[in-house]
DNA sequence: CTGCATGGTATCCGAAGGGAACCAACTTCC
DNA sequence: GGAAGTTGGTTCCCTTCGGATACCATGCAG
């Protein structure tokens, strides 16, 4: 067995050239961070989201789903019903994901009265 | 003891008018996790924290520890010598805060080569 | 025929993000 | 006496993003 020098530096999200920096981009966000979480209960129809989302614009919302879908964090599926159906559900990426961003809500919603 | 009924309803960051929802904008934000990520070693001055968050630039830099500075996260001191010297340091408010953006900074470093 | 529900676009506007240049004050070097 | 360096920003400009509002296609109910 042999030691191998480190041949691609570790993740960083310091630098600006690492993959990291674009995600962390995607998930410290206020919209995608409330979206994650909407949806880790099951899967939800545009309008739901946008109910539980309170004060969010569709142009938004689609933007931050198709976003989130593009990064493999979300899965939309088009049921081709009258009205038309669209799901959007959590990857198992996207459940991952809503871990640390579930921590954050959590922890924002119990220290709120600490804020000036 | 007699049960109160609740006056105000808990903080709920999906409530559009909760305060919750400002102090999540503020939080789930790059350059506002990194920074305060930044801080947590120690006071770094306007200089230092510039080179850390790789690929900002001082204008938002400014407005970023501004921001966190207004909402109890950060200390800024100045002394006056020369050349001027500024450090910016976090409160325990901000220490605490960061608790949350630590772990999702560690979890995308973490998970970066699940993504697509 | 009118209205309603769904899942979005289209349009417009003001705010925010980012790059580059510049600045004031004082020290040190030549 | 100048010229250059250091620090912590500010200013300008331009592009992009975010948000509000209006609108659209499809088909069903009444």
């Amino acid at each position: 067995m042999q030691l191998v020098p480190a041949l691609n530096a570790p993740p960083d999200v310091y630098l600006a050239n690492c993959p990291c920096r674009s995600v962390l981009d995607l998930l410290a966000d206020k919209w995608s961070a409330l979206a994650l979480g909407a949806l880790v209960d099951g899967p939800l129809r545009f309008g739901e989201v946008k109910r539980r989302l309170e004060g969010i614009s569709p142009k938004v919302l689609t933007a931050v789903l198709r976003r989130l879908e593009e990064h493999g964090l979300v899965d939309r599926t088009v049921y081709p019903a009258v009205p038309l159906h669209v799901e959007y559900a959590l990857t198992e990426l996207g459940r991952d994901a809503n871990a640390p961003l579930d921590a954050l809500r959590r922890w924002v919603e119990a220290n709120i009265e600490r804020f000036p």
